[in-house]
RNA sequence: CGGGGCGUAGCGCAGAUUGGUAGCGCACUUGAAUGGGGUUCAAGAGGUCGGAGGUUCAAAUCCUCUCGCCCCGACCA
């Protein structure tokens, strides 16, 4: 491809509306623009990124028996119907009417329509275990798009599927997609870390997900140095501290004014926040057993010291939702807001959830239901007894790892793979059934896969770039080679021994952007390391009278100097070594049990 | 959805307080010089000032409403 000819602008500018690294890089490459909030046209650059990537995904995918297909972007809300998410979801997912009035909505994802295909294709156990994937649209209507292509509404996805006879044959599939996983990631060129997830309104019983570790993450993960341990902060527990053990002192109320918050009573108090018990009030929207859904008001009992998690408050009481509880909610069950108590409460309208390290510790401080003062020394079981005890507590730095007991530490990071054991959930909703040797019929064992390629796109650019612009990893890169000649109007021959290589390299299939424009050679250079090819040969007046051509690696900077005559072969194996630079990270990453 | 910010040419910005009919830099077009890290000079093209109402002789500027975009939070299969 020439530069002459290539459709895109560079700017030396950076738009304003682009914070992070990666969104501005993508916009002063010319890959990108913006046509409304989280919805992107992909340039001519960026649609080769995304070619590369793909080709990736299937290399993959098809390794561990994956076959490709192609699944609808609009669908009929029958089928979702059939799972309960037309209603369980909600404005994330874009809706429409047919002409004829049907509903219709736009695909987040596709379990309904792959569980649907099974259906009428599945019948005997001969035919599993079976694996289909797609590299296709997806439309979710997020709240919040940030961040360039880290956080989009429309996007390309490709998601796979998995079916099994039973729980133990998607148990030894599994393993296999987080392997791929992995391998897919690493021939991008990334690092990522696999940790445990929440499976959240995919159901099912087991989900990684692949995070990115970078600052510009939405997520936050707890890790263990020492052995490895990996958890989303959502989910990640940890070993709770041993509380000192004391006998319980009798309940005494205390005058402490203005202090609403832990951090104001202890130092009131003069004691460590450890001592403390912190009241936190939300409102759960609860399924009943007739099906409908009801708002339970949920207090909260936590240790001072430490944050309430409410991923894994959402879990323990199998709530749809959680929001925080205005005031005027606190008050109606009697609770003084701020001082807010266990205590001589109105037991029957609250759920009380309580942490399961407050019901070990002796004598916290907690409030007394009454605005300036607290009670000392209150004690789980004999003050008070919860509806619910559980740990809900968030993992933090500095907390003992679950494992090996070590120092966790935390980190940002994003998402950019995640894979879910769903088990029957789609499959029982959508009547996909087989039937076994002994002609019995059973529900499909289904596995559902993700990676999106856009942010994929954008956390590449974040691993991969210093202040001049982006350093493509080979195996992504939209072209292998920039030549860029620096022939001028009194240099004619440059320009033909340049014209020359271009033609050279075209036949001998190298993917070769060339920079024929009559340009100064500042600008050319510029451009050549802001669109960040990772291999850029540079052909002057000079080096032309010498029989040779400059060659520069982008990601190191590193340069030498090819033999004209020997230009094609050498770059060749140029390629191959980068090439295989990335690959040599392609490694086994076991599934921790 | 709550909080904050911003909409003037493809991009970055000035002009608004004090209304008088739009300007600068980059990019783009043409010509000339220059020619190994964003060179220089000259001449151009490009804007219903996000939109709709209103006030006024006159609105980018003042008032009202509205739409869009960004950031923080909430949310996130």
């Amino acid at each position: 491809m020439r530069v002459s000819k290539l459709f895109f602008q560079t700017l030396r500018e950076v738009p304003a509306d682009a914070d992070i690294v990666s969104h501005q890089l993508l916009l002063r490459a010319g890959m990108i623009h913006q046509v409304a909030a989280g919805i992107f046209d992909y340039l001519p650059l960026a649609q080769r990124v995304k070619h590369k990537i793909e080709d990736i995904f299937r290399l993959e995918m098809d390794a561990i028996g994956g076959q490709e297909v192609t699944l609808p972007v609009v669908q009929p809300a029958e089928l979702w119907q059939k799972t309960g998410r037309w209603q369980a979801i909600g404005s994330d997912m874009a809706r429409l009417k047919d002409r004829a009035g049907r509903d219709m909505c736009l695909a987040m994802t596709h379990e309904e329509v792959i569980a649907d295909l099974a259906t009428k294709f599945v019948s005997s156990y001969r035919q599993l275990p079976a694996m289909l994937y797609q590299i296709q649209t997806k439309f979710r209507d997020e709240p919040r798009p940030r961040a360039g292509l880290i956080r989009v509404r429309e996007f390309t996805m490709k998601d796979a599927y998995t079916f099994d006879r039973d729980q133990a044959g998607l148990d030894a599939y599994y393993p296999h997609l987080y392997q791929a996983y992995y391998n897919i990631f690493h021939r991008c060129g990334i690092e990522v870390v696999a940790v445990g997830a929440d499976v959240g309104m995919m159901g099912g019983s087991q989900a990684h997900e692949f995070m990115a570790l970078t600052p510009i993450g939405e997520d936050t993960l707890a890790i263990c140095d020492a052995c490895g341990y990996s958890a989303n902060r959502q989910v990640a527990t940890f070993r709770k501290p041993t509380p000192p053990s004391a006998a319980p002192l009798p309940l005494e109320e205390v005058a402490t004014p203005d202090t609403a918050t832990i951090a104001d009573l202890a130092a009131f108090l003069n004691i460590p926040t450890s001592e403390t018990a912190k009241a936190v009030f939300l409102i759960a929207d609860l399924e009943q057993p007739d099906g409908s859904v009801k708002e339970q008001f949920v207090f909260c009992v936590v240790r001072g010291d430490m944050e309430m998690n409410e991923t894994k408050l959402t879990n323990v009481i199998k709530a749809r939702r959680l929001r925080p509880a205005v005031v005027e909610e606190i008050l109606a069950v009697g609770v003084q807001a701020g001082y807010g108590s266990p205590l001589n409460i109105q037991r029957e309208a609250v759920l009380l959830v309580v942490d399961d390290l407050v019901t070990v510790s002796p004598n916290l401080v907690a409030g007394a239901n009454k605005a300036g003062y607290h009670m000392r020394n209150t004690n789980y079981g004999r003050d008070y007894t919860a509806d619910i005890v559980a740990d809900i507590v968030a993992a933090s730095d500095g907390y003992a790892c679950p494992v090996c007991g070590e120092a966790l530490h935390t980190v940002r990071g994003v998402e950019v793979g995640n894979i879910f054991k769903l088990g029957t959930k789609y499959s029982i909703a959508m009547g996909a059934t087989y039937l076994d040797e002994n002609g019995e019929s059973n529900p499909i064992v289904m596995g559902s896969y993700g990676i999106g390629s856009d942010r994929l796109i954008a956390v590449i650019i974040e691993m991969h770039h210093d202040d001049a612009g982006i350093q493509w990893p080979i195996t992504v890169a939209p072209y292998q080679v920039m030549l860029v000649s620096l022939a001028t109007e009194k240099t004619p021959e440059v320009a033909a021994a340049a014209e020359r290589i271009y033609a050279d390299l075209q036949a001998a299939g190298v993917e070769v952007l060339y920079d024929d424009r009559d340009e100064r050679a500042g600008v050319k250079f510029n451009d050549a390391d802001l669109l960040g090819i990772p291999i850029r040969l540079t052909l002057g007046g000079k080096g032309l009278k010498n029989g040779i051509v400059e060659m520069k690696l982008r990601r190191s900077g590193e340069s030498s100097e090819l033999q004209l005559a020997t230009l094609v072969p050498d770059l060749e194996a140029l390629i191959a070594a980068e090439t295989a630079r990335i690959q040599a990270k392609v490694v086994p990453m076991p599934l921790e049990a």
